[in-house]
RNA sequence: CGGAGUGUAGCUCAGCUGGCUAGAGUAUUUGGUUAGGAGCCAAAGGGGCGGAGGUUCAAAUCCUUCUACUCCGACCA
């Protein structure tokens, strides 16, 4: 994309009203802009980013048997009435609204009552299961105070996935693959070697859950991590009687902040009882499907992203999910650099290489480098005089300090490589 | 929800014991210059001070109220 084309610039100044790193290099950077507290709009580099997030958990998930589909986001009352979760005593977060009609309805806080109530209609014997649903989706919850950018949202993205089990055994083992996948997105965007698996409390049908935090200043969790067996255990479950079951030490393990990037859940029968969610075994005898729930929020994750990768510059985005992969930066005037710089960018387009081009004229090479090292690009090709003088190009890994100049076939050596 | 603070130009802010036509930086536009780290020179356009009400000869400056945002805490995960 050509960035002269880019409705978004940076800004020099630091938003106001944001305190947290996530927040402000994203905003100065162009890739969110802020409504509200805890509400975001993605601008065109930020929507980049997320659809990047998106694709590597959808194949995560479709790779352990995940069938994606779209609940709704306005809900029915009465299947919230059913599981319980519809009154405000309970559940203080919800946005209502009313129908013209007279009638009342909420938006998504959470999917377990929209996955069941479906499922329902189609779980009738245990040939059905088990079956595996997710999405992705907007979730609204009216929190009394949003904080830290985007990773406390009262509006934010995300991707649930619900299991349906015939028993426990056959929820344990999913749940295995599910901790798997949900390591292997994390690794893939970029975070893995920040983020443990933690142990945290697992309600009525669960010894534990498993929350994957990552490390942080900015998260509002504390965790207590034994850093050889890359394991955590939450504050909220740290005690003594804990700590021997994992066969943990207390000397060993470090206090830390850190960020919940994703958890997943065992929900036993605590939803598929109240839909009466059963199915017939080979007995032709009733029993209640064991459910799981799985999620993460994107948002979030771009935000933990932003806030463990930056440095003084601006953002450092993982090839992985980074807006685009090559930010080229033709600098001065010279015919010869512009006809160079242009027809690099069009062969790199020819090749899928997603090149954000900085062709904009009357801007010095300072403007031009602070404005790539804030948006975070992994790689910058830069086109100048001196670089053509010199043999070439320069190109530089936005987490290197010094690039190299190189001819062109070297250039297109590194860039054409497959990023896996 | 409790406590504290802040809303003035697109953005970051100054002005606030009331008083000339409301300022700066930055961004934008124009002209020139420069060309490897937000460069330099000159000019121009742009706001009526978060909303409503009040006090006053006079309100961005004082009062009331609403609203939004930020921070600390509680809550949530």
């Amino acid at each position: 994309m050509l960035q002269s084309k880019l409705f978004t610039k940076t800004k020099k100044e630091s938003p106001a009203d944001e305190v947290s790193l996530n927040a402000e290099l994203l905003i100065k950077a162009g890739f969110i802009s802020k409504e509200l507290a805890g509400i975001y709009s993605y601008l065109p580099l930020g929507l980049r980013v997320i659809k990047k997030i998106e694709n590597i958990i959808r194949e995560e998930m479709d790779a352990i048997g995940g069938q994606e589909m779209k609940t709704s986001i306005l809900q029915n009352k009465e299947i919230w009435e059913k599981s319980g979760r519809w009154s405000d005593e309970l559940v203080d977060n919800w946005f209502k609204t009313k129908l013209k009609n007279g009638g009342e309805v909420g938006l998504s806080w959470t999917n377990e009552e929209a996955h069941a109530n479906i499922l329902k209609q189609y779980i009738n014997s245990y040939k059905d299961l088990p079956i595996y649903t997710y999405d992705f989706k907007d979730i609204f919850r009216n929190e009394t105070r949003s904080k830290s950018g985007i990773l406390r949202g009262r509006e934010f993205y995300w991707k649930a996935l619900y299991s349906f089990s015939k028993n426990e055994e056959e929820h344990n083992i999913f749940y295995e693959k599910a901790k798997q996948a949900y390591k292997n997105i994390f690794a893939r965007v970029g975070i893995g070697h920040l983020t443990y698996l933690t142990f945290a409390s697992g309600g009525t049908f669960a010894k534990f859950s498993h929350e994957f935090q990552t490390l942080t200043g900015a998260g509002e969790d504390t965790i207590y991590i034994d850093e050889n067996k890359n394991i955590a255990i939450n504050k909220e479950v740290y005690i003594d009687e804990v700590i021997e079951s994992l066969e943990l030490k207390r000397e060993n393990l470090i206090e830390k902040k850190a960020i919940e990037v994703g958890n997943i859940f065992s929900l036993g029968t605590k939803y598929s009882n109240p839909f009466d969610l059963k199915y017939k075994n080979e007995n032709g005898e009733d029993n209640l499907v064991i459910m799981g729930s799985y999620g993460i929020g994107l948002g979030r994750l771009m935000g933990t992203v932003v806030e463990t990768l930056s440095d003084d510059k601006g953002i450092i985005w993982p090839e992985s999910i980074a807006p685009f992969s090559v930010h080229l930066l033709s600098l001065g005037k010279d015919e010869n650099v512009i006809k160079e710089s242009s027809s690099l960018y069009e062969y790199l387009k020819s090749k899928n290489i997603e090149v954000l081009y900085d062709d904009r004229e009357d801007l010095s090479a300072g403007e031009k480098f602070a404005d790539s090292d804030l948006i975070g690009i992994p790689y910058r090709v830069v086109v100048s005089k001196r670089s053509l003088d010199f043999g070439g190009f320069e190109i530089k890994k936005r987490i290197e300090k010094e690039g190299k100049i190189i001819n062109k076939d070297e250039l297109l050596t590194i860039l054409l490589k497959p990023s896996h």
